[in-house]
DNA sequence: GGACTGACCAACC
DNA sequence: AGGTTGGCCAGTC
């Protein structure tokens, strides 16, 4: 019944296609959905497969950077086009678009 | 089959 | 304030 026999790895991908528009999540809040609040590791490596399905560039890392090595910026301009708001840092603005998750009571 | 790596995070000193 | 280590999961050598 329900899908729990999903892999971490397949679970990372249900909660990243799952980021709405405008928002986004870091690694580590990813992998504390998933239970493991520590295997943000995990979830990066899970992403390096980088499926075309999976909207990686709502992912960014803790401090609100955004990863992906030369891509880095083609990602931050993704996002911007998607309406999720910058600070003059380059960075995610975590505190106005962290996703809180697929929350069950909205 | 064992050990290392990998796009991370947070605690520790 | 800055560097190192431990921890998680799966894939590769």
């Amino acid at each position: 019944m329900c899908k729990q026999k999903n892999s971490f790895f397949d679970r990372v991908y249900e909660i990243v296609a799952a980021i709405p528009c405008g928002q986004v999540l870091s690694y580590g809040r990813i992998a504390a959905l998933l239970g493991s609040p520590r295997a943000a590791r995990t979830v990066g490596w899970a992403l390096s497969a980088c499926p075309e399905d999976l909207p990686w560039q709502r992912v960014v890392r803790a401090d609100g950077t955004v990863a992906g090595g030369a891509y880095t910026e083609l990602r931050r301009a993704m996002l911007i086009d998607e309406g999720v708001p910058f600070l003059l840092d380059g960075r995610v603005d975590m505190d106005a678009c962290e996703w809180d998750g697929p929350r069950k009571n909205v």
